[in-house]
Formats: C-alpha cells, structure tokens, sequence
DNA sequence: ATAGGGTTAG
C-alpha cells in the first residue's frame, strides 16, 4: 500500500502503520517504515517521532528510541510520556525518574499529565517508593488532574498503596472512586491477596458480583484462584471454576492458567492434568505452571516430560520455567540431568538471575556438591535473602554446622537482614551436627536481638535439635512451654527422635498426644507403628496400620536410587526387578557373611513384622538403600563414590552395616535420606550417629 | 491501570 505512487503515504498515514509494528512488535517492519519516513521528509514530524518511540521502545529499544527523541526540533508532553513509559514498561526506574525530571526543567518546562501519572505510579508500586507515590497522589489532587472520569488515575493509585502495604489508602481511593471499571475490580482484589489478607479479597470478589457479571474479568478470578491455593480452600476455588465456566471465560489463558495452578497446588494433580491437555491455547505459563505442580507433588519424571513436550511443541522455556525444573533434578538427586538445567541455563543467557542461582544452589547441594553450591553464591551477580538461606541450609544438610554458623555470622556483614526461614535453616543446621547448645543460643537471638517471633516452625527445629541430641526430656518440656499448642509436626519431631533414642516410655506418651492430634500424614503412622513394633507390641503396630489403611494414608515405601551414566536406576526393599538383581543379591550375601566376621550384628528392632529372627535378618539385609549401594559397588569403580538417594529416611540398621560396608569394600558412599546426607568413609559417618 | 507459572525451612 505505501508503494502506491498515485497515493504516496502523508504524515497522517505513518504513526498508524508504526502504531501496528509497536502492537505486532515487529521491529523489522518497523525500521523499514522509519527509514521510509526518512525518505519521505517526515524525519522531524512529531506524530511520526512520536509513533517511532513508542515503537523503539516496547521492543526495548532503547537507543534508537533516544535518538528520535533528541533529534526532535521541538517535544510535546506526549513525545516526553512516550519515552517515560518505554521506561517503565521495561522497569527501568531511573532512566523514567530523570524523563520525569527533565520534562519540567528549562523553559519549554512541561507539567506531567494523567499519562505520565499511569506510567509512572506501576514503577512506584514495584519499588514499594510509598513516599513518592504519596507525593504523586498529592500532585494530582492539586492539579486536579483527571483522565475521563479519574479511573485510570484512581485504579493506578490504589495499586500503588496496595502494593506498598497500604491496604486502608488503597481502599480509601477506591472508595472515592465515583466510577469503577473491571481494572479497578481487579486492582483492588489483587491488592489484597498480595498483602496476604484472604477473606476481604473474597469479600470484595463478592460485593463485585453483587453488582452483576459486568465487572467479572479473567484477571480477579486469577487473584481469587490465588487466594485459595494459598488457603488449600478447593472448596471456593472449585466454585470459582463453575462460575468461568457459566460466564463463558474459561477457555481465557490467564484463567486456565490459574486454574491449572490451583488443582496442582491442591495436590489434584490428575485434574490439573485434565485441564491442560482441553485446553485450546497453551502458552510458557501454562506448561511451567504444569511442571511445578508435578515437582510439588513429588512426580519429578512427570516434570521432565513435560518439558520435553513443551520443547517438542516449540514454546520457549523462561526464567520461571526453569526454576520450575531445577528443583525435579534437586529431587531426584539426578546430578547429571541437574548440570544439564545448568547447561541449558547458560546457553539461554539466563545464568546471572538471582532466582536461577538460588535455585541450582539448591540442587547442587541436594546432588551432594556443596562444593558447587558454593561456587555460584560466590560468584552470583546478586543475592537475595532466599540466596543465604539457600546455602545455610546446603551446609546444614551436609552436616557443616559450623560453616552454616560462619555464613550466618558473615550475612550480617553483607547487611542482609535475615529472616524468619534464616533461622529454620540455621537451627536444623546445628541440629544435624550436633550443636545444641549453639542451636538453643540462637533461637534466643532471634527473639531478642533480630526482633522475630518463633513461629510453629521455629518449635519444629528447636524440638528436633533437642530431641535429635538426645534431651527428650527437655524436648518434652519445652513442647510443654510453648505459647501456642503444639501441632502434630512437632509431637512428630519428637517421636522421631524417640524411635532413634529407643525411649520406648516416652515415645507411647507422644503417640497419644498424635494420635488425639491425627496423625495427619503418613510418616507419623508409620514412626508410630514402627515403635510398636520395636517394643515387640506387634498387635498394636498392626492396628496403627489399619487405621492408617481406614484413613486412606498411602504408605509411600521405601524406594532407594542412583545415577549411574546420567540414568536412574531405582530399588524398593526386597526389588528383584532389576536386571542385575542376582549378583546384587549374592554381593549382599557375601558383603553380610564379611562384616558379621567384625562383630555386625542385624538390629532387628527395625523390622517392622513379626518375622522369625533369621528372615527378619534377611527383610533387613534387603532394604532398598542396600539394594542401591550393592548395585553402586558393582557397577563403579573403586575410586568412584556411590551416591544413593533414598525417598525416606535411612533406618537404624542401614546406617550400621552401611558403614561397615565402606569399610570391607573400601568405598565412599554417600547416601542423602529425606532428612540429610550421610557421608560414609573409614566404617564411619559424618553424621557421627546425630541422624 | 489489573492478572496467570518460579527459588529457601521442617
């Protein structure tokens, strides 16, 4: 059309064409009509200028945009909000500022209008800058600046109070507001989800409906959806899905998206899977939203999948996809498919994000290199608090109580202040190694000198640190001394410890506190039933497991593995499906025969039936972690470390013959339970028996 | 102007 030479194209036709790049983001095209522009004479025209800018900038541009900008003979508020919101858009929050500064200097000084307000005030929101929103706000009183009606004005300025905390500001400007539209709606809702206050952003969802369907979009359901993943309420979050459903929005990508969402983290991972595969568009979101909810839901395989079709379905992986994914490699404890996350996520030019390193910090440690994890937080363009929490709790899975300590102590010198998952990590951290007095030291610190209150979670830690170093008693006391009751998490913590310090007495006192709690769970069935047993009570561990059964908790069994070659090879207890099961069997056999030649006698309290002694030996010589390390043995070589896996935690008897087993064969094994890792060397372990 | 997926603890 802009060859037609009977109809060359005037300065009227030009921002229009540009205006269709900018929305298309079609660079290519769009330089091709700039420099046709150029031809044309209209270089200087300050609706094609204009236009330019805008089209510069939403491809981030930023450059070429300038140089428009400056070669401009003369510059109107829209040509300074053009460049203003390209800015903003990117978040780019100084280079807006100073826009913002310089529009008002000199004397063809321009006041900022509604325009430059809506860029501006989404920039404040992110920054949480309160004080310039406020001062923003108080301009535009004074000015009386309004937009038609004052709802692009007023819906800005309620995001920005809610996003800075300000929750009773926000509603206040929404309050006043005489006209609201279906953004306004949305902003507010979301305004206080994101503030974490639940039950006014259903209220609000509710007094907009109470108005009729007109104000429903998309966008509030997703924050109502949010709401009640956070609050495990399925109950409304399945009403909100019938209520898209009758509106005709369901099969909008945002609410798909925030459904899939919402079933994942309400563990109906069948139906979230059900809602992928009909929905008609699926776009990055979608499928990193369907990776996560399989990683959260412990189906690491599944994830991988997915992300193998979304790679074969050509949609490009981002950020959150990929720290989405790094956890499924954490969680296998897959060390090769993890430095292929890493590989992949160098090759994407996406190495230096914070969430990223945070991330493969956290699988190089769970994939038993501390040493790894530790080279990226040392070298990371910039950390966050979830950085030093990440690495405090690396060390103190590993055992490192002191190195934990050092890093906590250094945090301070960095000025990050920590938080209240800081000392989680830190007290689990001198609960692995032993280091309970220190452990006791800085629960008191949090209080007192970092201002922060012990919450459920902290009194899990402090009851495992007390209880794991043998203080049952103590443990049992300060369950007593708490200032909210205890809950089933931390009666379970104790009667862990009660199971590993074989207090029979007190462990049956702790089950009745549980079992009046609910078990809630199953590992707390389990720990129960197997202290049953241990006593010889084999009638009540059995009806534990009744109940357990009546209840509809699954007992996960225990399942070991290892990486060998990048590929996993997996064994549950007595497992004869492996293909090499008949010399991993007679290695067992022969590996039992020299050890017991040392004195290793099988402590069969770990079994859990009642079995006659000698097949109670043989349940035990089966276990899956043995399985996997027989495996390890004969397949590497000697030099080599074995690194197992195991789903649950190593029991009793295990982690005996296991270190016997790096003494005969003379091996390093490495086994990560679902609680630490167990370094083996020498007939020793690095847990020195605190497991 | 609003909004969907993501990293740490037990």
């Amino acid at each position: 059309m802009l060859r037609d030479a009977r109809c060359p194209p005037n300065k009227y036709t030009f921002p229009f064409v540009l205006k269709a790049c900018s929305v298309l983001q079609d660079l290519r095209a769009g330089r091709a009509i700039h420099r046709h522009a150029a031809r044309a004479g209209l270089h200087a025209d300050l609706f094609v200028c204009t236009a330019l800018i805008d089209l510069y900038m939403k491809c981030a541009r930023f450059v070429p945009a300038a140089a428009v900008f400056h070669a401009m003979p003369a510059r109107d508020a829209v040509a300074w909000n053009a460049m203003l919101a390209g800015y903003a858009l990117h978040g780019m929050y100084h280079h807006a500022l100073e826009c913002l500064l310089r529009m008002q200097e000199g004397c063809a000084s321009l006041r900022p209008n509604a325009s430059t307000l809506v860029a501006l005030l989404p920039l404040l929101a992110q920054q949480s800058a309160l004080c310039q929103g406020k001062s923003v706000h108080a301009y535009s009183v004074r000015a009386s600046l309004h937009d038609k009606d004052g709802v692009l004005v007023g819906t800005a300025l309620l995001d920005m109070y809610a996003k800075c905390g300000e929750l009773l500001y926000a509603r206040r400007v929404f309050e006043a507001m005489p006209i609201r539209n279906d953004v306004t709606w949305s902003a507010i809702i979301g305004g206080f989800v994101v503030c974490g206050r639940m039950t006014e952003a259903f209220g609000l969802f509710k007094d907009m409906l109470a108005q009729g369907l007109g104000f429903l979009s998309p966008t509030s359901v997703a924050s109502a959806l949010r709401a009640c993943a956070s609050l495990a309420d399925l109950h409304i979050g399945k009403q909100l899905h019938v209520l898209l459903a009758k509106s005709g929005l369901h099969s909008d990508l945002t609410a798909g998206n925030s459904l899939l969402s919402m079933y994942a983290k309400a563990g109906l991972i069948d139906e979230a899977t059900a809602l992928f595969d009909e929905m008609a568009a699926k776009d990055t979101v979608s499928y990193s939203a369907l990776v996560s909810g399989y990683v959260q839901n412990g189906m690491a395989d599944a994830a991988f999948l997915v992300f193998r079709k979304m790679q074969a379905c050509n949609v490009q992986p981002d950020v959150a996809t990929m720290v989405s994914l790094i956890p499924a490699c954490a969680h296998l404890a897959a060390l090769q498919h993890g430095k292929c996350s890493h590989g992949s996520v160098i090759v994407r030019g996406m190495a230096p994000e914070t969430s990223i390193c945070n991330a493969l910090m956290d699988m190089y440690a769970k994939c038993g290199r501390i040493d790894l994890s530790r080279q990226i937080f040392d070298v990371m363009p910039a950390r966050d608090i979830v950085s030093w929490n990440t690495m405090i709790a690396g060390y103190g899975i590993h055992g490192l109580g002191k190195e934990a300590t050092a890093l906590f102590l250094d945090m301070n010198n960095h000025a990050c202040e920590p938080d209240g998952v800081t000392f989680i990590c830190l007290i689990s951290a001198c609960s692995h190694s032993g280091l309970v007095t220190e452990g006791k030291r800085w629960f008191h610190m949090m209080a007192h000198k970092y201002g922060i209150t012990p919450r459920m979670e902290h009194y899990i830690s402090m009851v495992d640190l007390l209880a794991r170093g043998g203080f049952l008693d103590e443990a049992y006391q300060f369950i007593q001394s708490m200032p909210m009751k205890a809950d089933v998490r931390v009666w379970g913590a104790l009667l862990a410890a009660c199971r590993v310090h074989k207090n029979i007495d007190l462990g049956k006192q702790v089950a009745r506190m549980i079992q009046k709690l609910g078990p809630e769970g199953t590992g707390n069935f389990v720990l129960l039933s197997n202290m049953f047993s241990a006593a010889g009570r084999f009638d009540e561990a059995a009806e534990v497991r009744i109940i357990q059964k009546e209840k509809g908790f699954k007992k996960s069994p225990g399942c070991s593995w290892i990486e060998i070659n990048g590929s996993l090879h997996a064994f549950i207890g007595g497992d004869r499906s492996h293909p090499r099961s008949p010399e991993i069997y007679q290695e067992l056999d022969n590996i039992l025969v020299d050890i017991n030649k040392l004195g290793y006698q099988a402590d069969t309290s770990f079994v859990l039936q009642d079995l006659e002694e000698e097949e109670k030996e043989k349940a035990l010589l089966y276990h899956s972690e043995k399985l996997a390390i027989a495996f390890g043995v004969l397949t590497l070589s000697e030099d080599k470390t074995i690194f197992v896996t195991k789903n649950l935690r190593v029991c009793g008897d295990c982690h005996t013959v296991i270190k016997y087993m790096s003494l005969v064969r003379r091996r390093d094994i490495i086994v990560r339970d679902a609680n630490r890792f167990h370094h083996f060397k020498n007939g020793q372990c690095s847990c020195g028996d605190f497991w």
